[in-house]
DNA sequence: TATATTTCGGATAAAATTGTCTTAAATAGG
DNA sequence: CCTATTTAAGACAATTTTATCCGAAATATA
């Protein structure tokens, strides 16, 4: 579905959240450690977020990463998407035809596009903040 | 959302029936020429298609591939996506944990599992055979 | 049987993705 | 001002995916 890329990308944003959301600031470190990836490349990863004025980073001795609290409820799973996979995913053609088409659709296009808007609507509708409520009470997880 | 090599092999599954249903046979270069694809790299594929039993092949002068006609309304996309990218992208985790897990969820695995079910659902109800219909009147492609 | 056609199988190559390493730049704190 | 810490940036490396090439095997047909 997602790269890999992306799904650190995600999980990385949501963690970052959750501790923004308690005035904690958090680095590449502990990052990789909290949602289980490889440093270096999640380090890569959290440049693009920040490029992208997803997240805010800091340098220096308790530098680190935060989200802008009054953020976190704007901030949707498709803006992180989007950020690192660009958009194909959720709107792209099932089939691999450059460009859904309406005019000229794949056989598959009225099938997928029950899918692919569902999955559109998914991403562009869920905040990160609503994925950070499940975390710290235990009932959901970034890592296994 | 597929690999290039699994849209390939929906397209292509698709023309095949497509002309087994009029009674012909397909060789790879009709085949990568009616779905626009890399010719070699599209062989590889009906050979994976093939060891799968979704399609039949035969050598030699007049050879090629057919889909047998019977098995064009059993046949269904999630045979060829399992067959060439496996069943990850509708059963596994959207964030990348290796395996969903109902038990131990990642923070979207609600939102997600909705979709993917969706996805799924689709995919195992989708024959080859409806995928055909809009093609021979030319209300659908499998190139632009 | 000889030949041309076609798929099969394996090796190889190119490109994209994933991942690492090293140095520079910023900055907090002594 | 100096040092330790942290992110930024770019080069580099490994792996996976995508794609090509070639010789072998099968087969229709002349
Ligand atoms: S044209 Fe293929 S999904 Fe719309
Ligand atoms: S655990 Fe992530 S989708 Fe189910």
């Amino acid at each position: 579905m997602f790269s890999k890329a992306c799904e650190y990308g995600i999980r990385a944003s949501i963690y970052i959240a959750e501790q923004s959301m308690v005035g904690k600031r958090v680095n590449q470190k502990e990052i990789s450690k909290a949602i289980d990836s490889p440093e270096a490349f999640t380090a890569k990863i959290l440049q693009q977020l920040t490029k992208n004025n997803l997240i805010n980073s800091e340098k220096g001795p308790s530098g680190g990463f935060t989200m802008e609290t009054h953020a976190i409820d704007k901030i949707k799973l498709s803006n992180i998407v989007s950020a690192i996979d660009g958009d194909e995913v959720y709107k792209g053609c099932g089939l691999g035809l450059k460009k859904c088409n309406e005019k000229k659709p794949c056989p598959a296009h009225d099938k997928f596009k029950i899918v692919r808007d569902e999955l559109k609507k998914m991403l562009e509708t869920t905040t990160i903040k609503e994925l950070t409520f499940g975390l710290k009470d235990g009932f959901t997880f970034l890592k296994r």
